[in-house]
DNA sequence: TCACAATGAACAA
DNA sequence: TGTTCCTTGTGAC
């Protein structure tokens, strides 16, 4: 999935379009048509996350709640060709959001009389008003909560640092990573100790401390995990602000611009089974660890198998 | 045409 | 620990 910084993004994304508008939500799919009929002709109200869940409440107590999944996406349309509710220029994809999607982007069949375009594939749900239109395919959860029930979900959720702060966040952080005797690789993707980690992030924070994946998360000192947790927040404030997960510190800003437009060179361990460790050489070692792939040196990340 | 992987998590046993 | 669900794009045949 998209890790939380894309969640975070969607969720102003949405609130910039539609917050304060009445939208038409239907089910192209059919697979949410009940759903849908709650929110359709309701009002907006704000749009926020929480690590990977996204919160939109509607008028009535309707909070529409969305989990990706591994992968899960938003595709957003304007009627006017911009991010702004008025405009000229003919209707086109304004981005697309959530699991990687090639052979996107603006569609140039698209004319102005073509908004909103016909739904392409499952769309399970689709928000629309005279501006925007936002496609939700492939999610792993897609459902209307009552005040009560989004709050039970979010109430049993890590700490994520742009809802609680990073300061009340970095408390918790440290008591949710202390409590628990999983190994830290494991710990740091449980969404009810820190929220909004994923399989990159979790692979790229354990190599950028150079931690062993499989030690106790409770074995680690207060000062590491303080570490640990600055560290998230500074990345997700970055992937938040550029839509990219960029995980490397060791580049100048010539490699940076570079990183940023290939993804093979974006991180230190993800994905780069067999590789040169970018700092020691040694291969990049890969083991399945609770059904993913879990990536890191292990001459840097002393001790690790 | 088909198998498979992908930034995830719930559930059963 | 293993299975299941969600959907799409790619690469091997």
């Amino acid at each position: 999935m998209p890790e939380g910084h894309s969640v975070h993004r969607i969720a102003n994304l949405l609130g910039h379009m539609f917050a304060g508008h009445v939208l038409d939500a239907s089910s192209p799919q059919g697979r949410f048509t009940d759903g849908a009929k709650l929110l359709n002709q309701t009002m907006l109200h704000r749009t926020y996350a929480r690590g990977k869940h996204l919160f939109a409440v509607f008028d009535g107590d309707r909070i529409l709640r969305v989990h990706l999944g591994i992968y899960g996406a938003w595709d957003v349309a304007s009627a006017t060709g911009t991010t702004q509710r008025a405009g000229a220029a003919g209707p086109q994809v304004v981005t697309s959001l959530g699991a990687p999607r090639k052979k996107r982007g603006t569609n140039p069949d698209l004319a102005q009389e073509n908004f909103p375009p016909e739904p392409v594939g499952q769309v399970r749900l689709r928000l629309l008003d005279e501006f925007f239109v936002a496609d939700l395919r492939g999610p792993t959860a897609c459902e209307v909560l009552n005040p009560d029930e989004a709050e039970a979900i979010e109430n049993r959720l890590g700490p994520d640092p742009l809802v609680d702060g990073v300061d009340a966040g970095r408390q918790e952080f440290v008591r949710r990573m202390s409590a628990t005797s999983t190994p830290v690789g494991l710990a740091l993707m449980n969404q009810n100790v820190v929220s909004g980690i994923g399989n990159v992030y979790r692979a790229e924070i354990l190599f950028r401390h150079r931690l062993d994946p499989f030690v106790p998360s409770r074995s680690l000192t207060d000062d590491t995990l303080e570490a640990l947790w600055d560290d998230w927040c500074a990345l997700l404030a970055e992937g938040v602000k550029t839509g990219v997960m960029m995980t490397r510190n060791d580049l100048d800003e010539e490699g940076r611009q570079l990183a940023f437009s290939k993804t093979a060179h974006r991180y230190f361990v993800y994905g780069r089974a067999g590789e040169p460790c970018r700092v020691c050489g040694r291969r990049v070692e890969l083991v399945v660890a609770a059904a993913r792939k879990l990536y890191f040196c292990p001459s840097c990340q002393q001790g690790a198998v």
